[in-house]
DNA sequence: TCACCGACGGAAACCGTATCCCGTCGTGCC
DNA sequence: GGCACGACGGGATACGGTTTCCGTCGGTGA
């Protein structure tokens, strides 16, 4: 038609001119401004937008704004449940405050959350929301501290989840607290012989959870074989083969039952035992040698890696919650639909990532807002 | 430190400034200019640029360079699995590209997806993928293809997944095709009485799906009755509810047991038999009619309204697989690990995320990509 | 020794939009 | 009827970069 799809892209320019108005008339009449329109004008510069079907460039009015309606969701993985549901719950909340959702994923990167933390701030979002973050060592850590400190600095909001010794606002789940008394309502079911299944200490999440479930366990006077406490990947593989060592063999795929093991093939690194703070240190790395049939119940530090367990229980011909219980963290959905349903920690995760944008968004001061959460036994952890 | 801080953004003319260089000679040092920066000078911006903390503008330069390195990936749900998989396979492909992901869910709102692709257009991303988007009526879905069209023609890259008569790339999923054997795979197994438990018509997938299962069935000679094929909601309590209502009752959680039915209270839309074209007018909504007897499989659409249904079965007092065969589709992770496993379509669906930016990238002619699919038969559908 | 050429620094134009500021015009009031 | 004032349109500028264009400088070959 005219001359504005020379470059494709049609301008506030083209619809001024089309529209025959200035080029400021046709931004106010576009964005509410608080300068008023004529209503001729403004219906004239209306139609004219929708006739050259022109969409603003969000870009330059941020530029020109000084700030731009997004919501940076930083995130370990898309697929976790864990996150999905933090996410779900971070987009409804962004949905409602008229904000777009951009999200950068951490696992696949091996520069950790730093460089991700940098990007994101180049995009000069409203808020910063970390919910999953790899940090290795402390230098990397203090990196991340200036980075958040400066965007800060800059007028940004940061929200963190479950982290607790940053200076920002957090939202922490109570990992230890929730742990400690999952051990102890498992012993008071009248379990004693316990495996703790869970991932790399630098993360957080892993390595509370873990601690408060020893901790409790303690408390009930009950101290776990150090060979019994397995790292290992924090998915639904990594639970699957650290049940698989336990009980006594390597995680085997039946042939041809499509059933099993790691769906990607020999995945992964291997199961390594865990070195106990101030205790010692663990067996049998990766040799097949089965120290399951003492064992009466396993912890895994999320609902995941519980419910990849429990598959390599069956798969060992016995049946979960009758011969060995099983018990996760998080109460994912999928927990009420495996069998036997599986005792949890109930995480209330969608409401973790709205009210993470909540805090983050508001102005109350920076303090520490605990989540608490709650222990629910099902069938998977029968009395004993 | 000096005045830079005064706003508390860093911009490029700060560090020009602090490493003694103009400013086109920053801009050069700190990007893959293909102008050449002599060695000193470069060293001292970089340094200059890392004690002042600077990121770029991304938005300033997406203004300046006339595109982003954005991809706009539009979503039905983040927590379903089915998105949750694309997603990450997109992420992947994103990260390998060296582009940031924007994520939309047009289940949120009301405004269907084409608001949301007028919002993301006015992004500027270099890519936009729809993966679930709900299409109304006609005027919508040409509005759509306008929205779309327009943004090609400004020189971004489009890719569909799963929708197949819109111009753009698109990686179509053998919905009809998988569904279709899947019915014949059941039927050579020995059922005859079957129930379909399937979404709105107007998410394609959905329709898809049950119609290629449906003619399967035909294929076999088999007719479900209308009254046992029905609609409800595409995500695990719908699957619940519809199959509840089939063996004979409204969902109902077992009291005090937190493994039953819907989490969020009574939610959703009411199960209603479904209008099959040209067959006639189901019976039964809402009504705890109960006409579970004579079924003897059911289907469910996808994996997660299946794993619903197979808890609904128990809750019923039956044994999936045994007492009433239950298969679903897609072959998300839990299928494995519900018992009985579940019966399934395999689709690639991390693959599809990575092939639709692959797609969207590529120079290739528009066409339209078929993704083969696969039945996978387990333990939920036993021969009978 | 001089002309020429390549490398590189800096000024300035430009990307698309918001907004300040000024000028015009219409209106109400005295 | 004149005047002050408010409403509103339009030009100019700012936002933070990228890139073009020009000019300088040092080195090379004849």
């Amino acid at each position: 038609m005219s001359d504005h799809d020379r470059t494709g892209t049609v301008t506030l320019h083209d619809v001024a001119r089309e529209a025959g108005v200035s080029y400021a008339t046709a931004s106010r009449a576009l964005n509410g401004s608080d300068r008023s329109v004529r209503a001729e004008n403004l219906a004239r510069v209306q139609e004219a937008a929708a006739r050259l079907g022109y969409s603003p460039h969000v870009s330059a009015q941020a530029i020109a704004r000084g700030s731009s309606n997004t919501v940076a969701l930083i995130v370990g993985a898309v697929d976790d449940p864990y996150f999905a549901s933090i996410a779900d719950g971070v987009a409804e909340g962004a949905y409602q405050a008229g904000l777009t959702l951009t999200a950068a994923v951490t696992d696949r990167s091996p520069d950790m959350g730093l460089q991700i933390v940098r990007t994101m701030r180049g995009r000069r979002p409203k808020v910063i929301l970390i919910a999953g973050s790899r940090v290795d060592d402390d230098g990397v850590y203090a990196a991340l501290a200036e980075e958040l400190a400066t965007y800060r600095r800059a007028g940004g909001r940061v929200a963190l989840l479950s982290r607790n010794d940053l200076d920002f606002p957090t939202l922490a789940v109570d990992h230890h607290g929730g742990a400690f008394r999952l051990a102890q309502a498992l012993a008071g079911l009248g379990y004693r012989r316990f495996a703790v299944v869970h991932g790399d200490d630098r993360i957080r999440m892993s390595h509370d959870r873990r601690q408060g479930f020893l901790d409790g366990l303690r408390q009930a006077g009950i101290v776990p074989e150090p060979r019994h406490v397995i790292t290992t990947d924090l998915n639904r593989d990594g639970g699957h083969r650290a049940a698989a060592f336990l009980l006594g063999g390597a995680a085997e795929a039946r042939p041809g039952g499509g059933t099993g093991g790691p769906r990607d093939g020999a995945g992964g690194p291997p199961v390594t035992a865990e070195r106990l703070p101030g205790v010692g240190v663990g067996v049998g790395v990766g040799v097949g040698v089965g120290v399951g049939v003492g064992v009466e119940a396993i912890f895994a530090v999320n609902d995941v890696m519980a419910i990849g367990a429990m598959t390599a229980v069956r798969e060992a011909g016995l049946t979960p919650g009758r011969d060995i219980a099983v018990a996760g963290f998080d109460d994912i959905d999928a927990a009420r639909d495996v069998t036997p349903a599986l005792t949890s920690v109930r995480v209330p995760l969608r409401e973790l990532g709205r009210r993470a944008l909540e805090l983050a968004l508001s102005d109350e001061s920076p303090g520490i807002v605990e989540v608490p959460v709650q222990v629910v036994l099902r069938e998977s952890t029968p009395p004993r």
